[in-house]
DNA sequence: AGCACGCCGACT
DNA sequence: GTCGGCGTGCTC
């Protein structure tokens, strides 16, 4: 008998947290990058992911562990292992943090679902019910019924369950087979239009090759962009032998309601979703039947982007210019920016769609990095009518916020019985609340910001840490009861409407009245069918929907938006151009009225003259003159933690190490616009760098050491969107 | 992220 | 005296 030498292999480990740095595992079996595995860590057990084969031990080999098991093996790609890397090496993160951000809770990601089967037992001598003869007909057919079949026809599990105990069926479960097939046949081509079947045409030319091609399809909701997407998507996946996947990413939750109706429409089945609001079992199901490769069509919203795709074939960001797509809180990324990544990586094509695009993504077509295909269906002649409405000019009675003018056009529009939709930018009744004699501003204890009224919820709230008190009737510091409500909130704006059109049926649709999906569904749904004449919202409403019968839109406060910040006027072309669009179709064009202080802007001079590609020129122009992004790189570093003093001087060492680097312009450290929130002084540092600089590289040397630090917290942000 | 170790204040 | 507060440091 030969000697049999066991080679102990050595396995570097990403563990998902926030570590400072890797472990080193060893393994008596060849273990595959990519591979889940668990492992012994600390006095506990976690799962971990095989990064690299290490050669030689870095620390004493009594301290070396074992790799328990493979949990999921091939659970990373070699794609998504670049991927990964690069989206560690882009945002500044660890890959400890990322790993944490890909996988998903322990339940998701190992419970298998199980299907629960039915057979007819043996046993015969029971009464046969009717209910009963109907049962044990199907098992004529079937030996063999599962639960959920069983249910289409009326059969309850608990009866089900009663059924065994009888006597007359036995119950099994198996682990659900996932390798599915998509069924594609029973597609629907929808009756395009000219300029819709034009698009469609482009769009399948520059994705149909099966590499890596970003195409970017300008076209106003409302346009069919969705009917060229389901279009483009059964082509890519018909023309394939395998069963593909593809990816299509929404801004938000709220936005899949219709989507899904135009998908069933189209396809004759629902398509997966994937966004917080999916349950569990639902996620269990996905993630299995993702990791087996079945073909799949997934809408989803952020973190679908994280999904174990084994054969993506297609991704489509819609609305791509939009903000929730960043995302702020803990690590932060731009998951637009990323899903590119991932089409690169996997060498696929990315469709990116919005009516108004970002400017970087204009900035890219103009390069020529990015394919436009153009999708108009409004003709010129047929663009709202835009009016600016001079505040200056048009005095506002004291506590109003609707000027005469405005009022007349929109009691015009009521009396003609058309609808009409008001929108400002503010949740609540009042931005703030002053005491009339003593000056006293209610403020947050938690942030330096102040609280809102909210006359509804009879509370002050502050917007920024979720703080609330109960609205009160003295001043706290003179005990005056003199206080005034100051600045208009979409409340507000709905207790003037009720005054001046006391018969009329008003909606207000805010952030929170539309957080349960069903109840914005029947609200909307009311909207579309005209069963409403005036609607007021906050930003919700400038997301996706489209209201057939609205021929008004106004703006009651433009200037609220121009806050300092290089995306600005961006982002207050982007919102009201999104607004303008939910008025008038084909039958009557609609019109636009914009309240404003500065009716010079021009932000506010191209909207009213429908220059959109002047606009963008002229953004880009300023960008280039002052050297911003895309021109530059921006990377923000916010540094916070409850002691100042602690903040200041770790935000002074910081800058202090950045100024090492002479390719960089190093802004601040300054206080941080909210330079208190939720309990916490904040400190900025603005780093500009040339365009292509690898921000992972900048920070390498110090991030374990801003990782490790307990007390404060360091927020590296790569391409800031907002500079709060 | 957990979890232990360890060093100070307030309780039976 | 000891129970427990949480600050600090380690986990292959």
């Amino acid at each position: 008998m030969s000697k049999i030498t066991q080679v102990t292999r050595y396995y570097q480990i990403l563990l998902p947290q926030k570590l400072k740095h890797s472990f080193t595992y060893g393994s008596n079996t060849k273990l595959e990058l990519g591979d889940l595995v668990a492992i012994p860590f600390g006095r506990q057990q976690k799962i971990g992911l095989v990064w690299q084969e290490i050669k030689q031990l870095d620390f004493a080999e009594h301290k070396l562990k074992y790799v328990s098991e493979v949990v999921i093996p091939q659970f990373f790609t070699a794609q998504f292992r670049e991927f990964f890397k690069y989206f560690s090496d882009y945002n500044v993160a660890s890959l400890g943090q990322v790993l944490k951000l890909v996988l998903p809770p322990e339940d998701i990601l190992l419970k298998q679902d199980t299907e629960i089967f039915y057979h007819q037992a043996k046993q015969q001598n029971l009464t046969l019910t009717a209910k009963r003869k109907k049962l044990l007909e199907l098992f004529a057919e079937n030996s063999q019924i599962s639960a959920s079949k069983l249910a289409e026809f009326g059969f309850a599990r608990n009866y089900l369950h009663a059924q065994c105990k009888a006597g007359l069926l036995i119950e099994t479960s198996r682990e659900k087979n996932y390798q599915q097939k998509l069924e594609l046949s029973k597609y629907q081509a929808p009756k395009f239009s000219a300029a819709q079947q034009q698009a469609y045409q482009q769009v399948l030319t520059q994705c149909a090759k099966q590499k890596f091609n970003t195409v970017f399809l300008d076209g106003v909701t409302g346009s069919g962009k969705t009917e060229i997407y389901f279009a483009v998507i059964a082509d890519i996946l018909n023309n394939k032998p395998d069963d593909g996947q593809v990816l299509i990413m929404l801004p938000e939750i709220l936005l899949t309601n219709q989507f899904i109706e135009k998908f069933e429409k189209r396809f004759g089945f629902a398509p997966d979703l994937w966004h917080s609001a999916t349950s569990v079992k639902k996620k269990q199901n996905i993630y299995q039947q993702l990791l087996a490769g079945s073909g799949k069509i997934i809408i989803g919203t952020r973190s679908a982007l994280f999904l174990p795709f084994k054969n993506l074939k297609f991704i489509i960001v819609d609305e791509e210019h939009d903000g929730s797509y960043k995302q702020e809180e803990g690590l932060v990324y731009h998951a637009r920016d990323m899903a590119i990544a991932r089409a690169f990586k996997e060498n696929i094509p990315i469709l990116l769609a919005s009516a108004t695009a970002s400017l970087e993504t204009k900035f890219n077509c103009e390069q020529g990095k990015y394919q436009q295909v153009r999708l108009t269906e409004r003709f010129a002649a047929n663009l709202p009518e835009i009016e600016l409405l001079d505040l200056k000019k048009e005095l506002l009675e004291s506590g109003k916020f609707l000027s005469k003018n405005l009022t007349e056009q929109l009691t015009r529009n009521y009396a003609a019985g058309q609808q009409s939709l008001l929108f400002l930018n503010r949740k609540g009744y009042a931005p703030l609340k002053i005491c009339a004699s003593c000056g006293f501003k209610f403020d947050c204890l938690n942030c330096d910001s102040f609280l809102v009224e909210h006359r509804g919820k009879k509370m002050l709230c502050c917007h920024h840490c979720g703080f609330s008190m109960p609205t009160v009737e003295h001043c706290p510091k003179c005990k005056s009861t003199e206080l005034i409500s100051y600045g208009p909130g979409v409340e507000r704006i709905h207790e003037e409407i009720q005054e001046k059109f006391p018969e009329a049926r008003i909606a207000l649709l805010t952030a929170e009245q539309v957080k349960n999906p069903n109840s914005a569904k029947e609200l909307l749904e009311q909207i579309t069918r005209g069963e409403i004449d005036i609607i007021i919202g906050t930003q919700v409403i400038t997301k996706g929907h489209h209201f057939p019968k609205l021929t008004l839109v106004a703006v009651v406060d433009s200037d609220a938006a121009l806050a300092f910040d290089l995306r600005a006027n961006e982002k207050l072309y982007q919102l009201l151009t999104q607004v303008a669009g939910r008025a008038g179709r084909a039958e009557s064009p609609g019109k636009i009225i914009i309240q404003t202080y500065n009716p010079e802007n021009n932000v506010l001079q191209a909207l009213k003259s429908a220059d959109q590609v002047g606009f963008y020129q002229q953004e880009i122009a300023m960008r280039q003159q002052y050297n911003l992004p895309p021109f530059a790189k921006f990377i923000a570093v916010i540094i916070s933690a409850a002691d100042e003093d602690l903040v200041k001087l770790a935000a002074e060492n910081l800058g202090n190490y950045l100024k090492n680097y002479q390719n960089l312009e190093i802004m601040g450290p300054v206080a941080a616009p909210l330079k208190f929130l939720r309990n916490k002084y904040r400190y900025r540092i603005l780093v500009k760098a040339p365009k292509n600089i690898a921000a992972s590289k900048i920070f390498a040397e110090i991030l374990p050491d801003l990782l490790a630090q307990q007390k404060l917290h360091y927020k590296i942000d790569v391409d800031p969107q907002n500079f709060l």
